[in-house]
DNA sequence: CTGGATTCCTGCTTGC
DNA sequence: TGCAAGCAGGAATCCA
Protein backbone atom coordinates (compact mmCIF):
# COMPACT_ATOMS: atom_id res chain seq x y z
CA UNK A 1 0.00 0.00 0.00
CA UNK A 2 1.58 3.26 -1.19
CA UNK A 3 2.56 5.46 1.70
CA UNK A 4 4.95 8.09 2.09
CA UNK A 5 7.86 6.46 0.13
CA UNK A 6 6.11 5.19 -2.36
CA UNK A 7 4.48 7.79 -3.51
CA UNK A 8 8.06 10.09 -3.61
CA UNK A 9 9.54 7.34 -5.64
CA UNK A 10 6.61 7.53 -8.32
CA UNK A 11 6.30 11.16 -8.75
CA UNK A 12 10.52 11.07 -8.83
CA UNK A 13 9.67 8.67 -11.58
CA UNK A 14 7.09 10.49 -12.89
CA UNK A 15 8.23 14.17 -13.00
CA UNK A 16 11.24 13.24 -15.58
CA UNK A 17 8.98 11.37 -18.31
CA UNK A 18 5.95 13.84 -18.12
CA UNK A 19 7.52 17.54 -17.15
CA UNK A 20 6.31 20.00 -19.56
CA UNK A 21 3.73 17.35 -21.52
CA UNK A 22 0.45 18.69 -22.43
CA UNK A 23 -2.80 16.85 -21.52
CA UNK A 24 -4.38 15.99 -25.41
CA UNK A 25 -7.37 13.81 -24.46
CA UNK A 26 -8.99 12.43 -20.90
CA UNK A 27 -10.29 8.84 -20.82
CA UNK A 28 -12.57 7.87 -18.11
CA UNK A 29 -13.87 3.92 -18.08
CA UNK A 30 -14.73 3.79 -14.42
CA UNK A 31 -16.32 7.39 -13.44
CA UNK A 32 -15.78 7.06 -9.58
CA UNK A 33 -11.80 7.28 -10.13
CA UNK A 34 -11.85 10.66 -11.79
CA UNK A 35 -13.48 13.78 -10.49
CA UNK A 36 -14.15 16.81 -11.58
CA UNK A 37 -14.40 18.56 -15.42
CA UNK A 38 -11.90 16.12 -17.49
CA UNK A 39 -12.23 18.79 -20.71
CA UNK A 40 -11.01 21.57 -18.21
CA UNK A 41 -8.08 19.64 -18.27
CA UNK A 42 -7.67 18.95 -21.96
CA UNK A 43 -4.73 21.18 -23.42
CA UNK A 44 -2.97 22.10 -19.67
CA UNK A 45 0.86 21.62 -19.42
CA UNK A 46 2.18 19.71 -16.94
CA UNK A 47 4.25 22.41 -15.46
CA UNK A 48 5.17 20.58 -12.33
CA UNK A 49 4.93 17.01 -10.52
CA UNK A 50 5.55 16.26 -6.93
CA UNK A 51 4.23 14.98 -3.88
CA UNK A 52 2.07 16.24 -0.76
CA UNK A 53 0.63 13.95 1.71
CA UNK A 54 0.20 10.77 0.05
CA UNK A 55 -1.04 12.60 -3.12
CA UNK A 56 0.63 13.04 -6.68
CA UNK A 57 -0.06 16.42 -7.80
CA UNK A 58 0.41 17.32 -11.50
CA UNK A 59 0.59 21.20 -11.07
CA UNK A 60 -0.63 23.10 -14.45
CA UNK A 61 0.42 26.61 -12.72
CA UNK A 62 -3.02 29.13 -12.12
CA UNK A 63 -3.80 27.13 -9.12
CA UNK A 64 -5.03 24.58 -11.21
CA UNK A 65 -3.99 20.94 -10.97
CA UNK A 66 -4.75 17.11 -10.66
CA UNK A 67 -4.52 15.63 -6.93
CA UNK A 68 -4.51 11.83 -7.36
CA UNK A 69 -4.06 9.42 -4.35
CA UNK A 70 -3.01 5.66 -5.38
CA UNK A 71 -4.48 4.56 -2.09
CA UNK A 72 -4.32 0.75 -1.39
CA UNK A 73 -3.66 -0.22 -4.83
CA UNK A 74 -3.37 2.22 -7.34
CA UNK A 75 -0.49 3.16 -9.88
CA UNK A 76 0.10 4.50 -12.85
CA UNK A 77 2.12 2.96 -16.36
CA UNK A 78 2.45 4.11 -19.54
CA UNK A 79 2.24 0.42 -20.91
CA UNK A 80 -0.73 -1.63 -20.00
CA UNK A 81 0.13 -5.33 -18.95
CA UNK A 82 -2.80 -7.88 -20.16
CA UNK A 83 -2.97 -8.33 -16.26
CA UNK A 84 -3.84 -4.24 -15.74
CA UNK A 85 -5.95 -3.89 -19.03
CA UNK A 86 -8.88 -4.87 -16.58
CA UNK A 87 -8.32 -2.47 -14.11
CA UNK A 88 -7.41 0.65 -16.04
CA UNK A 89 -9.71 3.28 -15.21
CA UNK A 90 -8.23 6.45 -16.46
CA UNK A 91 -5.72 7.03 -19.40
CA UNK A 92 -4.39 10.69 -20.22
CA UNK A 93 -2.98 11.22 -23.53
CA UNK A 94 -0.48 12.99 -23.55
CA UNK A 95 1.57 15.62 -26.60
CA UNK A 96 4.71 13.12 -26.88
CA UNK A 97 2.17 10.59 -27.84
CA UNK A 98 2.70 8.67 -24.47
CA UNK A 99 -0.46 7.47 -22.64
CA UNK A 100 -0.76 7.50 -18.91
CA UNK A 101 -2.77 5.05 -17.42
CA UNK A 102 -4.30 5.29 -14.56
CA UNK A 103 -4.69 1.30 -13.05
CA UNK A 104 -6.30 0.77 -9.62
CA UNK A 105 -7.68 -3.07 -8.61
CA UNK A 106 -9.67 -2.28 -5.36
CA UNK A 107 -10.53 1.07 -7.05
CA UNK A 108 -10.19 2.99 -3.82
CA UNK A 109 -8.36 5.81 -5.57
CA UNK A 110 -8.18 7.91 -7.99
CA UNK A 111 -7.46 11.70 -9.70
CA UNK A 112 -9.36 14.85 -8.76
CA UNK A 113 -9.54 18.39 -10.73
CA UNK A 114 -9.27 21.54 -8.90
CA UNK A 115 -8.69 24.72 -9.00
CA UNK A 116 -8.03 25.78 -6.29
CA UNK A 117 -4.66 24.04 -5.36
CA UNK A 118 -3.12 25.86 -3.36
CA UNK A 119 -5.33 26.21 -0.56
CA UNK A 120 -6.13 21.99 -0.74
CA UNK A 121 -2.53 21.51 -0.33
CA UNK A 122 -2.36 24.38 2.79
CA UNK A 123 -5.15 22.58 4.51
CA UNK A 124 -3.22 19.37 4.53
CA UNK A 125 -1.06 18.13 7.89
CA UNK A 126 2.69 18.50 8.24
CA UNK A 127 4.79 16.73 6.18
CA UNK A 128 7.29 14.64 8.36
CA UNK A 129 10.46 14.98 6.63
CA UNK A 130 10.05 18.87 6.75
CA UNK A 131 11.71 20.73 9.53
CA UNK A 132 8.31 22.01 10.78
CA UNK A 133 7.75 18.31 11.98
CA UNK A 134 9.87 18.51 15.04
CA UNK A 135 9.34 17.22 18.76
CA UNK A 136 7.81 20.65 19.50
CA UNK A 137 5.44 20.26 17.04
CA UNK A 138 4.48 16.72 17.89
CA UNK A 139 4.09 17.39 21.29
CA UNK A 140 1.58 20.50 20.46
CA UNK A 141 -0.37 17.97 18.68
CA UNK A 142 -1.01 15.12 21.48
CA UNK A 143 -0.89 17.41 24.02
CA UNK A 144 -4.01 17.06 25.19
CA UNK A 145 -5.21 13.87 23.25
CA UNK A 146 -6.50 10.89 24.68
CA UNK A 147 -6.51 9.12 21.00
CA UNK A 148 -3.54 6.05 20.96
CA UNK A 149 -0.63 7.33 19.50
CA UNK A 150 -1.17 4.84 16.66
CA UNK A 151 -4.35 6.72 15.85
CA UNK A 152 -2.25 10.20 15.88
CA UNK A 153 -0.10 8.73 13.92
CA UNK A 154 -2.39 8.00 11.20
CA UNK A 155 -4.27 11.10 11.26
CA UNK A 156 -3.11 12.79 8.09
CA UNK A 157 -4.95 16.13 8.95
CA UNK A 158 -1.64 16.24 11.49
CA UNK A 159 0.81 14.79 9.78
CA UNK A 160 0.88 13.00 6.93
CA UNK A 161 2.20 10.29 4.92
CA UNK A 162 2.26 7.78 7.28
CA UNK A 163 0.33 4.64 6.72
CA UNK A 164 -0.31 1.27 8.51
CA UNK A 165 3.21 0.13 7.97
CA UNK A 166 5.03 2.87 8.89
CA UNK A 167 3.39 3.82 11.70
CA UNK A 168 4.19 0.19 13.37
CA UNK A 169 7.71 0.59 11.90
CA UNK A 170 7.92 4.00 13.98
CA UNK A 171 6.56 3.10 17.09
CA UNK A 172 8.73 -0.23 17.45
CA UNK A 173 11.88 2.34 16.75
CA UNK A 174 10.49 4.42 19.70
CA UNK A 175 9.81 1.61 22.23
CA UNK A 176 6.53 2.61 22.33
CA UNK A 177 3.33 1.01 22.53
CA UNK A 178 0.32 1.93 20.16
CA UNK A 179 -2.00 1.63 22.13
CA UNK A 180 -0.43 4.33 24.72
CA UNK A 181 -2.74 7.36 25.37
CA UNK A 182 -1.36 9.99 23.13
CA UNK A 183 -0.95 12.86 26.15
CA UNK A 184 0.89 10.37 27.98
CA UNK A 185 4.09 10.13 26.13
CA UNK A 186 7.05 11.26 27.67
CA UNK A 187 8.75 14.02 26.16
CA UNK A 188 11.91 11.39 25.32
CA UNK A 189 9.56 9.17 23.28
CA UNK A 190 7.82 12.13 21.48
CA UNK A 191 11.66 12.87 20.74
CA UNK A 192 12.10 9.04 19.77
CA UNK A 193 9.35 9.06 17.72
CA UNK A 194 9.74 12.07 15.71
CA UNK A 195 13.21 10.47 14.85
CA UNK A 196 12.45 7.04 13.87
CA UNK A 197 9.59 8.46 11.91
CA UNK A 198 11.84 10.99 9.63
CA UNK A 199 15.05 7.98 9.63
CA UNK A 200 12.19 5.09 8.79
CA UNK A 201 10.55 6.88 5.94
CA UNK A 202 13.76 8.80 4.78
CA UNK A 203 15.49 5.32 4.92
CA UNK A 204 12.70 3.83 2.96
CA UNK A 205 12.90 6.32 0.34
CA UNK A 206 16.90 5.36 -0.30
CA UNK A 207 15.19 1.61 -0.84
CA UNK A 208 13.03 3.04 -3.29
CA UNK A 209 9.78 1.88 -1.08
CA UNK A 210 8.44 -1.14 0.56
CA UNK A 211 6.50 -3.80 -1.83
CA UNK A 212 4.95 -6.39 -0.28
CA UNK A 213 2.07 -6.77 -3.11
CA UNK A 214 0.79 -4.66 -5.37
CA UNK A 215 2.84 -1.42 -5.28
CA UNK A 216 4.99 -1.33 -8.03
CA UNK A 217 6.29 1.94 -9.90
CA UNK A 218 5.91 3.54 -12.88
CA UNK A 219 8.51 1.28 -14.78
CA UNK A 220 7.00 -1.81 -12.96
CA UNK A 221 9.77 -2.44 -10.22
CA UNK A 222 9.05 -2.96 -6.64
CA UNK A 223 10.74 -1.65 -3.86
CA UNK A 224 13.20 -3.17 -1.55
CA UNK A 225 12.31 -1.51 1.76
CA UNK A 226 10.34 -4.75 3.06
CA UNK A 227 13.33 -6.38 3.74
CA UNK A 228 14.14 -4.10 6.45
CA UNK A 229 11.03 -4.18 8.29
CA UNK A 230 11.20 -4.89 11.58
CA UNK A 231 7.61 -5.70 12.85
CA UNK A 232 5.05 -5.47 10.10
CA UNK A 233 4.05 -8.23 9.15
CA UNK A 234 6.59 -9.99 10.72
CA UNK A 235 3.68 -11.11 13.69
CA UNK A 236 4.68 -14.79 15.06
CA UNK A 237 8.72 -14.06 14.39
CA UNK A 238 10.91 -13.32 16.86
CA UNK A 239 11.66 -9.48 17.52
CA UNK A 240 15.17 -8.85 16.18
CA UNK A 241 16.38 -6.81 19.04
CA UNK A 242 14.78 -9.24 21.88
CA UNK A 243 13.41 -12.63 20.73
CA UNK A 244 10.12 -12.08 21.92
CA UNK A 245 7.57 -13.13 19.57
CA UNK A 246 6.00 -10.35 17.82
CA UNK A 247 2.37 -9.52 18.52
CA UNK A 248 -0.20 -8.81 16.04
CA UNK A 249 -3.52 -6.81 17.59
CA UNK A 250 -6.41 -4.93 15.58
CA UNK A 251 -6.70 -1.43 16.66
CA UNK A 252 -8.96 1.41 14.82
CA UNK A 253 -9.62 -1.73 12.68
CA UNK A 254 -6.15 -1.94 11.04
CA UNK A 255 -3.56 -4.50 12.05
CA UNK A 256 -1.01 -3.76 13.96
CA UNK A 257 2.59 -5.27 15.24
CA UNK A 258 4.22 -4.45 18.07
CA UNK A 259 6.33 -6.51 20.27
CA UNK A 260 5.18 -6.25 23.50
CA UNK A 261 8.66 -6.55 25.64
CA UNK A 262 10.62 -3.42 23.52
CA UNK A 263 7.45 -2.02 23.43
CA UNK A 264 5.61 -1.88 27.13
CA UNK A 265 2.85 -0.39 28.11
CA UNK A 266 2.58 2.76 29.38
C1' DC B 1 -14.07 14.25 21.89
C1' DT B 2 -13.52 9.31 21.44
C1' DG B 3 -13.43 4.68 19.25
C1' DG B 4 -15.86 1.49 16.50
C1' DA B 5 -18.46 0.00 12.60
C1' DT B 6 -19.45 0.66 7.82
C1' DT B 7 -18.56 1.78 3.10
C1' DC B 8 -15.96 1.70 -1.12
C1' DC B 9 -13.56 -2.82 -3.95
C1' DT B 10 -11.01 -7.15 -5.71
C1' DG B 11 -7.95 -10.84 -5.02
C1' DC B 12 -5.64 -13.77 -2.13
C1' DT B 13 -5.80 -17.06 1.76
C1' DT B 14 -8.14 -20.08 4.78
C1' DG B 15 -11.18 -23.76 6.14
C1' DC B 16 -14.34 -27.32 5.29
C1' DT C 1 -10.72 -29.81 -6.19
C1' DG C 2 -14.16 -26.46 -5.27
C1' DC C 3 -16.43 -23.01 -3.11
C1' DA C 4 -17.65 -19.65 0.34
C1' DA C 5 -16.19 -16.94 3.93
C1' DG C 6 -12.67 -14.12 5.82
C1' DC C 7 -9.20 -10.80 5.44
C1' DA C 8 -6.36 -6.84 3.73
C1' DG C 9 -6.90 -1.58 4.35
C1' DG C 10 -6.81 4.72 3.40
C1' DA C 11 -10.03 7.71 4.37
C1' DA C 12 -14.74 9.49 4.77
C1' DT C 13 -18.87 9.10 7.25
C1' DC C 14 -22.12 7.80 10.64
C1' DC C 15 -23.23 6.23 15.18
C1' DA C 16 -22.98 5.40 20.25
Amino acid sequence: MPELPEVETVVRELHSDILGEEIRSVNVSYAAAFRGESTFIVGKEIKRVFRRCKYIVFDFGNNCGILTHLRMTGKYVFNLSEKDEKHAHVALRLSSGKTLHYVDIRKFGGLEVTASLKTRLEEMGCEPLTETFNPQFLSAAIKNSKRTIKAILLDQAIVCGIGNIYADESLFFAGVHPQTEARKLTAKQVQALVLGIKDILARSINNMGTTLSDYRTTKNVGGENQNYLRVYGQDGLPCATCGEKVQKIKLGGRGTHFCRVCQPIA
